[in-house]
This record gives C-alpha cells, structure tokens and sequence, in this order.
DNA sequence: AAATTGCACAACCAATTAATTGCATTATAT
DNA sequence: ATATAATGCAATTAATTGGTTGTGCAATTT
C-alpha cells in the first residue's frame, strides 16, 4: 500500500471530493449523493483520503462530518515550488532575451 | 486508460524522472541510470508522460533526448489554486479574528 | 423495545498497473 | 558489411486498484 498524496489526488473521484469537502465539512452520505457509485465506495475513498491524512473529521452522533485538511495540500504545493522555480527563471531568461533582441531592432533602427 | 497529468505524477519513480528532467534533456539510458530498474521500465514511464504532453523529445542521430514541458506542470498548479484561495482566506480570517481580539484586549487593557 | 439510519469493515471481483523478458528497428562504429 | 548501441513495442505476470455486495455496530426515531 503506497499511500502518499501523490496517489490520493490521482482518482477523479477523490479529487471531486477533496472539491466538496474543501468548502465544508460532509458526511459521507451527503457526499455520496454527488456521484453515481455506492455509499461504500465513498466511504473506501475517505478512507484513503484519511489514511494520507488529508482529511479532518468531526463526529457529530451518527453522522460523522468530513472536511478536508487544507494544510497537507501544501504539500503538493511544496513539490510543485521546485518546477515554478525553473519555469519562472525560463521566463526571466526569454524576457532578457527579448530585450535584447529588442535593442538590436532600436539599433538598427537609429542606424537607418 | 486514465490518462492525465495527476495519475502520472502518482507514481514516484515518475515524479522523479520529471525532477531530473525539468532541469535538463536527457536519454532514457541516462535516466535509466539513477533508477534500478530496466531500461524498458523507464522507457514506458516516458510513454506514459509522453501521452500525458508532459514531454519534449528531440531526437539526435539515435538517441532521443526527452525534456519536461513545464507549461503542462501548471496545470497541477492551475487545480491547486482554488485551495489557495481558501487557505489564503482562512489565513486572513484568523488573521482578523485575532485583530478583534487584539482590540478587545487593548481596550480591557485600557480601562484598566 | 423495535425499527431505522449512518457508518465502517470484510470478502470478493474485474480492470489496471508496473515490472520483466524477449524481440524488432534504426543509427553508429569497426 | 558487420557488430554494437539506443530505443521502442509486445507478451506475460504479480500486485494494486476501485468497485460491488453483505454484515455488524452504534445512535436515532417511532
């Protein structure tokens, strides 16, 4: 059993979930009305949801209410800063690469 | 077959490859060579990012030279965005949550 | 107290995955 | 021309996944 937030986030239907719970806390059967397939498989998704502890819950009675645990969502944020790096820097580099095309043109330009 | 960038960032031994290919081209044999699997292994993770447009080939002569497309990655940051608003507006409600209790301390503080 | 509701867990099953081994193909070196 | 190197593709296999149905348990409702 991998069980990292990599493989979490890589079902849609977990990912339709983490949208719902993101807002506000459910239960599992008011998130299971959102898609076509079994309470229980709802409830195996939570469980994996849980299980990488993305997920805060709150027993109220019965009913248990789910909501998502904003904080290990950074954490995908966090892998993703290293790519925002180079494709920033890329950027930079064009930019400056642009300039400098662009002083060549004024260049030529004044020497017309 | 799913096939999308979150179910190709799922597997570690692909999240690696994109780290080692975001910063430069390389070879499957080159990339075959920080893993300890067989060449073929690697040679259809790249199929498998290559299907999801998250590579740049460029042959030479007989090797091929495979690169991230970092454009793609952004799109990972495009589905995270909406959970940053969140958090970010979490954080500022605290944020003025604890400004209101700031406040009331410093007018208890004051009538002090 | 009995029926119902909300939930988790277990057993099972079909589909998918990631890996291996064994080719075939093209480019380079001898 | 022939051997070798770099790569992709196909078949096979074991493990994992995502789903289903069935069961049990605790909290409500009647």
């Amino acid at each position: 059993m991998r069980r990292d937030i990599f493989q979490a986030i890589a079902d849609p239907t977990r990912r339709a979930i983490i949208g719902l719970i993101a807002v506000q806390a459910m239960t599992p059967n008011a998130i299971a009305e959102h898609f076509n397939t079994s309470r229980q498989a709802i409830s195996k998704h939570l469980r994996i949801l849980s299980e990488c502890e993305l997920l805060q819950q709150e027993q109220k009675g019965r009913e248990i209410y789910y909501q998502l645990e904003l904080n290990k969502m950074k954490e995908i944020d966090q892998w993703l800063a290293q790519f925002k790096a180079i494709w920033e820097n890329r950027f930079n580099e064009l930019d400056s690469i642009l300039a400098t095309l662009k002083n060549k043109t004024d260049e030529n330009e004044s020497t017309v």
